[in-house]
DNA sequence: ACTGGTCTAGGGGATTCCCCTACCTCTCAA
DNA sequence: TTGAGAGGTAGGGGAATCCCCTAGACCAGT
């Protein structure tokens, strides 16, 4: 990886005993150590400036700022440090807003070690790390086929489904969301099981939950 | 605290990475250990079974199962046997019904490695461990004056209860939330409508978006 | 012993879920 | 010009759920 000395690993965490976790597991491997540790935004983009790590681990629900602004930073202004996100929140709804932002893997919190080295090595390697789920629910959204798999899924929806996602978020149920829209609660399903399809959810209890932390994202400015 | 021999703890996460993280924090104490992991509710009773730990470590949201639910066996079935909840989620929402199911503190996971040391070390001394925050905030709420510290709609719901909301924030239908917790669908929509009326939601789309943003924010510190 | 709270679970009609197919309109490229 | 494709609309139909009921079992405190 690098000729003088070990790879530099920077921790992104607002969770002190999860750092520790972390950066015992890093420093087992040799060829890698943990060269600091942030547990802000502030802190963060600090610690980037001046350590120069060649990869940053960010945890994307610090405590009272966004991690993927964060991502987004750190991209724009040192493209040469490696980001790999590591959230305990659903992949379903952040992996891809992560991987958008800029990000070179999705990592959640409860994996093994194992798997959070195999992701390190392979964003180190000049590649990208999703799990083996994402990874198949993104093939079935038709990657490979033309389509950018990086593509914001909420772009793929059409004005008319944005809006249905909208009323969805909002808390209304599929009658009332008819209404609203003067259709018929068959279209109101048809429009509900298409946006399930594109975002990849598995039922209506997913579809609401997305909807609205997406609403609420949109609505402080994502 | 012991003569013959360190004090042993057991540790019960699902996050592994975390795990490791506490294991480090204890091991350099040298009149403390960590005589076991688990990671679920099932491999939690036996190793408290088998090792008679002096300490129980336990993180109340398991992946698949209540953590409310071990400390409450732990509490009845091995009374010598001290307990510290440590949980991602919101202490407002969670420390009390964790001390009220037998538990002698409830750490959050963002706590500084000395705080985590120091309940430990309160607790094996036989007192009780509660941040200073939620400390003041049982005072204001009256606790000791005969005002009901549950006055908030939140709080006012049953641990079973508790537990199902987490289940629906998590995006989860009805069925899967059974068999997760082995109950028959119908006891579900029970507590389902049970908590859909405590908190004054209209249906079941308001009741997601409510589990969503709620487990958001406990998850995140609030 | 009685009361009240919690957990459990069923009845039952209305509604929603989820996967289908289908038709209409519009656009864009062959 | 024609036809292929995307978007909007809507129905069929069986399964699952929603929502309001009732009710028994268990346990705590009076």
């Amino acid at each position: 990886m690098k000729q003088d000395g070990k790879t530099r690993i920077l921790i992104v965490d607002d969770h002190p005993v999860l750092r520790q976790g972390l950066r015992q597991l890093i420093e087992v491997e040799d060829d890698l150590e943990v060269c600091g540790e942030a547990e802000s935004l502030q802190e963060g983009r600090a610690a980037v400036e001046e350590l120069a790590p060649d990869l940053a681990i960010v945890d994307i629900a610090l405590r009272d700022s966004d991690g993927l602004e964060l991502v987004r930073r750190i991209r724009s202004q040192h493209p040469a440090v490696s980001i790999l996100v590591l959230s305990m929140l659903n992949e379903r709804l952040y992996a891809e807003h992560s991987l958008r932002a800029g990000a070179h893997g999705y990592l959640m919190k409860g994996e093994a070690p194992e798997t959070a080295l195999a992701a390190i090595r392979r964003i180190l390697d000049g590649g990208m790390y999703i799990s083996e789920n994402m990874q198949s629910v993104w093939l079935q959204r038709g990657v490979g086929r033309g389509q950018d798999p990086l593509a914001l899924p909420i772009e793929s929806l059409t004005d008319r489904e944005l809006n249905v996602l909208r009323l969805i978020g909002e808390g209304h149920g599929p009658r009332h969301i008819a209404d609203e829209l003067t259709l018929s609660v068959k279209t109101v399903e048809s429009h509900r099981d298409n946006i399930r399809h594109k975002l990849g959810l598995e039922n209506s209890a997913e579809l609401i939950q997305y909807a609205t932390l997406w609403l609420e994202r949109a609505a402080s400015g994502d």
